[in-house]
DNA sequence: CTGAAAGCGCTTACAG
DNA sequence: CTGAAAGCGCTTACAG
């Protein structure tokens, strides 16, 4: 039965075997030094009789410690993001640190691809027992995949995905189709012939792959769309500065002059800067616009409560955290196959649900 | 550190206290037999030396089973709804089975009272570790709880609340709110005079607390809403009706002649039976209509799929299983502080983001 | 009221 | 290549 956890024990098997717990237990663990008729004959005694080890037992005999090293970008002030998927690590980790787990945390910043390829090798040398990676820098990373795989350390990649490599997960979300979303949202809250603005704030020299592919599946969403009398008129706006009095004048030139009083337009904002855009609609009194972008930051929560943001996108920081700790544990831990690409869902926030997404 | 389990054994804590392992045991216990200056004395330094148990040499030590006993509705072609939290369950059973947990499901159908308080009394006459209870029946319910507090037997609510009882926990959705975001998707969508008609479709004898509640949810927002231009014309149709065809006639009478021609209107269909307007919509050729409704099923998803439906509502029936299990877990064998009231989110769910939520 | 001993199921040297 | 014994940290009778 389904409800019944097997109680056939080691010993039961070397009765039946008639050979000794150790024996059966190097058979168990492939660790050789058995003789082949003797690894056959218990092996088929252990399928027959269904046999599941106890994984408190074993966990508690082995005195065996894991140790997980984790490295992903500094939260701060100016990347409030990366705060919540350190806690989904921590929460992940305290339950399971009983199997004799470690968690080790290292940091980098988004401005120094150098002190990012340093960390990740000071982690590799240090042999830990597996990484979960924030693999923001793609070519540094992929540069230690051969290492890592060398020594058999397993990597999961948190946030950001790489195609083609030999991690054994990735968790996080789908940018492109994150964008379809957002896309779906404009196209039925407005007009057939609004325009819409899509706005890119980079501000950082990495991580601007999501950006990138949130656009792109944005645009992807309204070519599919086979009711051809929609055409809709995409306009995109890549910003680099960070200042709030340039980047207003950027959007006021941009968006702001543009066909005024015509009705409601779309912004879509292709990251957590949305607030940034949603002060500057504030500030000018501007609401014939409907605003989406993404993350539950303070900031962005604050403009969609008071309806100045209409829709966020989640990422679900903590919960890539959690999921990333569990790959690891289950890989390492359990034994159990792990999903490779563990995508979680694209949230759509409002202010109706934003309370039960905090601190997802 | 945050990272570093506690080493500190029962063994350390006796050799400082000058007593033996098994003083040392009964005191952290609680199992009293201890001179009242031993035990503060263990005591003092148990919190000295933050000795935290190792769990799973306790777990393998008492040789403690628990039985988890779980009672909900029974899945059937009429209620697949059930599927779902059925494997939830038993996803998180699988999780903690080796901590010598059993899970026995008993099942219920909406149509018969008295054979789920049968049942609910056979199960406690069982005694089991905990219940887990999807409490439909809210007087027949209710009227077991002392029995169950007198018993000492915790019980965790699935999916409907009952307030100021005496569960461990609650798992589920909050349907006012629920409905709430229905109606912001609502009013983003439509034009500021369309008429919307919230369909009730009533075909079980329990069970419509959920939808009554939701209703009430879709209602206020309209109240709340203060730009008063907004004046939203809202028509609630109640059908007690299974027969499609019935339901094809009283949907074509009270919805389908109503001013036909105008602008878009909307229809909130206040539970899964959302796909029963979408097929009365599809065969009609019926496009001018936003359809908004819960669940996601087979036909729902097809519906969601083709563009009938414009957004469904998730209960995330899996993780209300899920939830369930673990909490009676956290309570029973980990012995952690349990949050009463979990609300699971209210996701939102389109033909974009609909493949990351299935099975959750 | 307290301690010594055996045991939970598995793993790890060690001896042969 | 194999077995006997000790041990992981905690709990459970049992004896006193």
């Amino acid at each position: 039965m389904d409800q019944n956890f097997s109680r056939v024990k080691i010993s039961d098997i070397a009765a039946q075997a008639g050979v000794s717990a150790g024996t059966v237990d190097r058979v168990i663990h492939n660790r050789g030094e058995v003789a082949p008729k003797t690894r056959e004959k218990i092996l088929k005694i252990v399928r027959e009789m269904n046999y599941e080890p106890d994984i408190l037992a074993s966990t508690l005999a082995s005195k065996k410690n894991f140790r997980f090293a984790v490295l992903i970008p500094e939260a701060d002030a100016s990347n409030p993001f990366w705060q919540t998927p350190a806690e989904g690590l921590h929460d992940a980790w305290d339950e399971i640190r009983h199997f004799g787990i470690t968690l080790e945390k290292h940091f980098f910043t988004y401005h120094d691809r150098n002190a990012y390829s340093k960390k990740l090798e000071n982690i590799i040398n240090s042999h830990p027992s597996g990484v979960i990676l924030a693999p923001i820098f793609t070519e540094q990373t992929i540069s230690y995949i051969p290492k890592l795989k060398k020594l058999g350390i397993p990597v999961v990649f948190l946030n950001t995905r790489i195609d083609n490599q030999d991690n054994t997960a990735f968790v996080g979300q789908d940018p492109i189709q994150s964008g379809k979303v957002a896309a779906r949202l404009m196209d039925y809250g407005l007009d057939v012939d609004a325009e819409i603005f899509i706005v890119n704030i980079i501000s950082e020299i990495g991580g601007n792959s999501h950006i990138l592919n949130r656009e792109k599946g944005f645009r992807q969403f309204f070519q599919n769309i086979n009711n051809g009398y929609k055409k809709r008129i995409l306009h995109t706006i890549n910003i680099n500065s960070q200042a709030p009095d340039e980047l207003d004048l950027i959007l006021q030139q941009k968006i702001g002059t543009r066909n005024p009083g015509l009705c409601k337009k779309g912004i879509f904002v292709t990251n957590s800067k949305v607030f940034q855009v949603a002060s500057w609609l504030e500030k000018n009194e501007l609401t014939n616009y409907t605003l989406i972008g993404y993350d539950l930051l303070e900031q962005t929560q604050q403009f969609l409560k008071k309806g100045v943001i209409d829709f966020l996108i989640s990422q679900k920081p903590r919960e890539q955290g959690y999921t990333s700790v569990m790959a690891l544990f289950n890989h390492l831990v359990m034994k159990k196959q792990v999903i490779k690409d563990q995508f979680l869902p694209i949230d759509i926030i409002t202010k109706e649900n934003i309370d039960f997404y905090i601190n997802q």
